[in-house]
RNA sequence: GUCCCCGUCGUCUAGGGGUCGAGGACACCGGGUUUUCAUCCCGGCAACAGGGGUUCGAAUCCCCUCGGGGAUGCCA
């Protein structure tokens, strides 16, 4: 299945339509990951709307946060609410006069009609659904109310909500690009739905089918989730008149207990992986890994590289759990393979807010240092403490180096380094002779030797190398260290 | 309950009738490098949900069962 059907008939569009309800989340993230390399790949054009006719939860500091999450993420949009362009508005609520004009000819040709109904008579028949045992589905009180019946209900304060009249036998083919062919029987729709809330409000899946008409839509790449909502919007387009775009459903992405990805499995947004972190390079990369794998095998792809060989028939039918580990893993390797300059400039924050002097550091011994270290970091806040070592005078022992710097042997290490750095050792030579000359005049060797000098010298037992470690931290801070070991010895 | 989707190692996946005694990656477990930790390298563990068909031959096609998920909102 080629996946442009379209293509030569006119140009591609796709859209990815964030409700600013909250963050964004990482499985929208991944739905507008899988847009924008989808369009990256067809030259598409990518839209951007927001859908926000949920007046309720609905703000505008979430749409401001959404798109910045997208932009960091390195995902761009050829059209949107903060760009413009020729199909606009891109907001949902600016678009209210629109739709009420589709309102008005669905209510005319009778596809739609005004229902009294109220969300307590609702719950009252869905109540009786549920202990009768069978589905609910709206049974359509309000389908054919005389102007009298409605007279009676305006004067009772009813605002009446609109619904779409669901034909009865209609079949409802979706070719879906990924999922293959699905059928759907209208009767099975559950009724006839509200297409406008009774404050005049539209309702999502009613105008959902009107935008991507409006905006040229060709393709509509979302989550799984929606589509059992999609018969409800081809029988929309059907009652309207509009084309009706090709479909792509992605698998979910779930968590490690197999639901739907959502808050109660931990970090979800993903404003809480950049801050703990996360490189957009990677978690662009691992969510677009997420459900499809390139013929070679590799796993660390560039957008560019992913938008060349992704294949939307390519892409999994199941769902995928969101694998935290690899995700890590993942980081780890952006981390270690960006250039030394860039990564420390993504370093510099975390540092600062642990609370070191970066901004009065010499630069090229900075990158030197976190060189030195980056391979122990997984996401970039591990900075902090791998680094630790190199940003203050004196280091505190941990619990271990303390142990293992009270017996015997350490002892004389700790008596010889402070004999050496005050006398034969200069800010020239130290790096080069400290452990050698501590070596010659106790005679201890390997583990004996070197674990306590590291421990006088890093507060640790584990760290980077010895010798790279040592130039770095300097003459003054390691005499200064040795001494106050010292003092501590006595 | 009903409708819809899905089912290959613990996880992400490759595979689409014979080349599969099922490949890769993460995780895990060994070993090497590092006189430490991490990195890096090498090796190992580990899966076709079950049952029926179709076929000379099924992980691959069909059916059923089971399992998981989604939807069933005056949310999107």
């Amino acid at each position: 299945m080629s996946f442009p059907r379209r293509q030569q008939e006119k140009t591609m569009r796709v859209r990815f339509a964030p409700s600013p309800t909250g963050f964004l989340h990482i499985g929208n993230a991944r739905t507008a990951i899988c847009n924008f390399v989808i369009a990256k790949k067809f030259d598409a054009t990518l839209v951007l709307r927001v859908e926000d006719t949920d007046m309720e939860r609905s703000t505008r500091e979430s749409e401001i946060s959404i798109l910045n999450d997208l932009k960091w993420l390195g995902i761009e949009w050829n059209e949107g609410p903060d760009i413009g362009g020729d199909y606009g508005p891109y907001r949902q609520s600016d678009r209210f006069d629109i739709y009420r004009e589709y309102t008005d000819r669905l209510l005319r040709s009778g596809n739609a009609y005004h229902c009294y109904c109220s969300p307590e008579d609702l719950d009252a028949m869905r109540a009786d659904a549920a202990e009768q045992n069978r589905p609910f589905a709206y049974p359509g009180k309000c389908r054919n109310l005389s102007d009298a019946d409605k007279k009676r209900f305006e004067a009772e304060g009813r605002t009446p909500t609109v619904r779409f009249r669901v034909p009865d036998g209609e079949t409802i083919v979706v070719n879906d690009l990924i999922k293959g062919r699905v059928v759907f029987g209208s009767e099975n729709i559950g009724g006839d739905f509200i297409i406008v809330r009774s404050d005049g409000t539209p309702i999502y899946n009613y105008i959902v089918i009107i935008d991507d008409a409006l905006m040229k839509i060709t393709h509509v790449i979302r989550g799984e989730d929606h589509l059992p909502n999609t018969p409800k919007q081809v029988l929309i387009s059907r009652a309207l008149g509009l084309p009706e775009p090709e479909y792509a459903h992605l698998a979910l992405v779930l968590g490690p207990d197999r639901s739907k990805l959502s808050k109660r499995h931990g970090i979800t947004s993903v404003e809480m992986y950049r801050r703990e972190g996360y490189l957009p390079d990677a978690l662009f990369n691992y969510l677009a890994m997420l459900g499809w794998a390139a013929e070679s095998g590799e796993e660390i792809l560039s957008p560019d590289r992913i938008a060349r060989e992704i294949q939307i028939g390519n892409l999994a039918k199941s769902a995928a759990i969101f694998d935290f580990q690899k995700l890590k893993w993942m980081n780890g390797m952006y981390i270690r393979s960006y250039p030394l300059s860039a990564i420390t400039d993504l370093f510099i924050p975390y540092l600062r807010d642990a609370g070191y002097p970066v901004d009065s550091m010499d630069r090229g011994w900075l990158e030197r240092v976190i060189d030195l270290v980056r391979g122990n970091c997984e996401v970039l806040s591990d900075i902090a403490g791998h680094a630790a070592m190199f940003m203050n005078d004196i280091v505190e022992p941990d619990a271990d180096a303390v142990a293992m710097l009270r017996d015997d042997d350490s002892k004389k290490i700790i008596d010889e380094a402070y004999r050496l750095i005050r006398s034969e050792l200069t800010a020239d030579n130290f790096a080069s002779e400290l452990v050698g000359k501590i070596k010659a005049s106790t005679s201890l060797k390997g583990k004996k030797l070197f674990m306590p000098v590291r421990a006088i010298l890093t507060g640790s037992q584990h760290g980077p190398e010895l010798d790279q470690a040592i130039p770095l931290i300097g003459f003054e801070r390691c005499k200064k260290r040795i001494e106050y070991i010292y003092e501590k010895s006595r």
